[in-house]
DNA sequence: GCCGTTTTCGGCCCGACTGTTTTCAGTCG
């Protein structure tokens, strides 16, 4: 096991030592352990378990050396396996309700017998959890609300994740010998920041090898539906997907009726009438007279002079109502066909930003805060996706949850970058920040003179959610005229199917942004995607600055700027309007004019 | 469960907010 499962699985025991009601030292023994032990590289932690001296690591003793040393070697830990066993799995998933922490669960296991959600919901609506002791009306209402968002969020996923299950199926089904096109098509093709449910377009030549094939992929359930040309299946993560099967030359409009938007299909629809044809999933046809036919089969074209050329792909189907080629990400309705006519039109279609356009990224976070891997590990994880600059930005010293770094812990900090810097051993240049937190009257939590020896500064709102509006949005522009301040972090706060974000004014933010050179964050966290990408090609628009950042809490968070490209790309955005498509020398000069 | 120039037991431990209370417990970031 690597460093962090196996601090995954410390900081699990930790949990299930709460919900067993343990000494609470104890289990922040288990946290601390945890932690201490993603502060360690993973090469020095198998030297440390070979001469036994795990126990020199502060807040690692004789029994978590034990636990690690068993779990590094044989994976396996029985005192954990023992542990996961005796604790029902519903008291476990009673801790992803907002309101519900380890006693109030505890309560409602021992006092009402409840150990499945769906047993504390009716509990709630019969009053049973009012009348408890500690408990009262509000408590019970909200806990019932907490159940049923659980619910209608379930029925929808992050884009990332959608998309570790949906890429694997592509790459498989086109490495089938019967399969000659496949596409995902769908909200995760447009890149929506959350998805119903996988759509596959495939062309094949014999379609039951590839229908067999798709129902039998590891992590399916259940086969919901089996026929000729559609098969759906549900994988465990409650995930649905259906394969749709169409004849080679329907492909390209399958997968654009199948990508949507609805709005935008209903917009091309209207597009092919005003031009005498009919669009549909099945093809492009004369929408007159009874004998309507196949374009693409229609040797004279259609009297209203449709184009002649075979539509094999998607760009021949926009191509023949007039336009160019609309990416996916634009899909939504919101004036793309517009922009993409032939003939002009509405200032054309931007040059998208691409995922290779990024040479870096600011707001990453080490062991240092709440990271999980060390400076050099996140550096060399920058290097291996030929990153020219990294940003590190650890949480301030009033993120206590999250460790934040004392002035003294920062100057450390600041010290060692300067140093790995100056030693040569990563290509990738790591700057120094700080994502510091706006406190809730707007002040920063580090004095000016302390942001003066970093290279860029990284404020979020991080407590006080529940302000006004009005409080709110006065904070943030407060911190945003700090003249220190280089970027606003994940703006709304939100998180994708869990919490809504924060009340503000976000056009008078956007403005203070842009008045005062402050870039804003494209948080590309997966349950993040903040700021929203409907707010950018208007903001971009007006000038505003972007930046995407991954927000990495590992070396593995890096790759979530592929999130925030999607999102950047549905926003309208080019690469001129992101400041780290930028090289390492144009940063550096943007972050001295700055000053 | 960890730690120790208070060293083998006793202390460890951040502050705001909410809803339950009538002075505070539990949750959250």
């Amino acid at each position: 096991m690597t460093k962090n499962d196996i601090a995954d699985v410390l900081a699990e025991i930790g949990t299930l030592l709460e919900l067993k009601g343990e000494n609470p030292f104890k289990i922040r023994a288990y946290q601390t352990g945890a932690r201490a032990l993603e502060a360690i590289e993973e090469a020095e932690l198998a030297v440390l378990i070979r001469e036994e001296r795990l126990k020199s690591v502060k807040g690692i003793g004789d029994a978590l050396a034990q636990k690690i040393g068993e779990l590094h070697t044989t994976g396996r830990l029985e005192f954990f396996e023992t542990l996961r066993a005796s604790i029902e799995p519903g008291l476990v998933e009673m801790l992803e309700v907002p309101g519900l922490g380890p006693k109030k669960i505890r309560a409602l296991r021992d006092q009402l017998g409840l150990s499945t959600l769906v047993a504390l919901a009716e509990a709630c609506t019969d009053g049973r959890v009012a009348a408890l002791a500690g408990f009262g009306e509000k408590s019970q209402q909200k806990i019932l609300e907490g159940i049923r968002n659980r619910e209608a969020y379930g029925r929808r996923h992050l884009w990332w994740d959608a998309h570790a299950v949906a890429e694997p199926i592509v790459a498989g089904l086109r490495a089938l010998p019967q399969v000659m096109r496949a596409e995902a098509a769908g909200s995760l093709r447009r890149g929506m920041e959350t998805v119903g449910d996988l759509d596959f377009i495939v062309a094949a030549s014999d379609v039951a090898p590839v229908v067999d094939w798709f129902v039998t992929q590891p992590g399916v359930r259940e086969i919901t539906a089996r026929g000729a040309t559609k098969a759906s299946v549900r994988f465990e993560s409650g995930l649905q997907a259906d394969l749709r099967l169409v004849p080679a030359e329907q492909f390209a409009f399958a997968l654009h009726h199948f990508t949507g938007s609805k709005d935008h299909n209903v917009q091309m629809r209207q597009r092919a009438l005003a031009r005498g044809l009919s669009l549909s999933e099945w093809g492009l046809v004369s929408a007159e007279g009874e004998g309507t036919v196949k374009q693409k089969t229609e040797t004279g074209g259609p009297a209203s002079g449709a184009p002649h050329a075979v539509i094999d792909s998607e760009a021949a189907l926009f191509a023949a109502l007039g336009l160019h080629f609309i990416p996916p990400e634009l899909r939504e309705g919101l004036g793309e066909i517009e922009a993409a006519e032939l003939a002009g039109g509405a200032g054309g279609l931007p040059r998208l930003i691409e995922p290779a356009d990024l040479r870096g990224a600011f707001h990453n976070h080490t062991t240092a805060s709440d990271g999980r891997n060390t400076l050099a590990e996140m550096t060399a994880a920058a290097e291996a996706l030929g990153w020219e600059y990294l940003g590190i930005a650890d949480h301030s010293k009033s993120s206590f949850q999250a460790n934040g770094l004392s002035e003294e812990r920062l100057a450390v900090q600041v010290a060692e970058i300067r140093a790995l810097n100056a030693s040569g051993r990563f290509r990738t240049h790591v700057f120094a920040g700080t994502e510091c937190d706006i406190l809730p009257d707007g002040r920063l939590d580090y004095d000016a003179s302390v942001l003066a020896t970093l290279d860029y500064v990284v404020a979020s709102v991080h407590n006080a959610f529940t302000q006004s509006s009005a409080d709110m949005t006065a904070r943030i522009i407060r911190a945003l005229e700090h003249p220190q301040v280089t970027m606003l972090g994940h703006a709304t706060g939100r998180l994708l199917l869990r919490r809504e974000g924060y009340a503000l004014d976000l056009s008078k933010i956007i403005d203070a942004a842009i008045a005062n050179r402050v870039v804003i964050e494209l948080n590309a966290s997966p349950w993040r995607l903040d700021l929203d990408w409907r707010h950018w090609r208007k903001a971009a628009a007006r000038g505003l600055l972007c930046a995407i950042n991954p927000d990495a809490h590992e070396t593995g968070g890096l790759a979530h700027v592929r999130a925030g490209i999607n999102s950047a790309r549905k926003g309208w955005l080019t690469s001129d309007a992101v400041l780290n498509t930028r090289s390492l020398a144009d940063v550096q000069a943007w972050l001295a004019a700055r000053r």
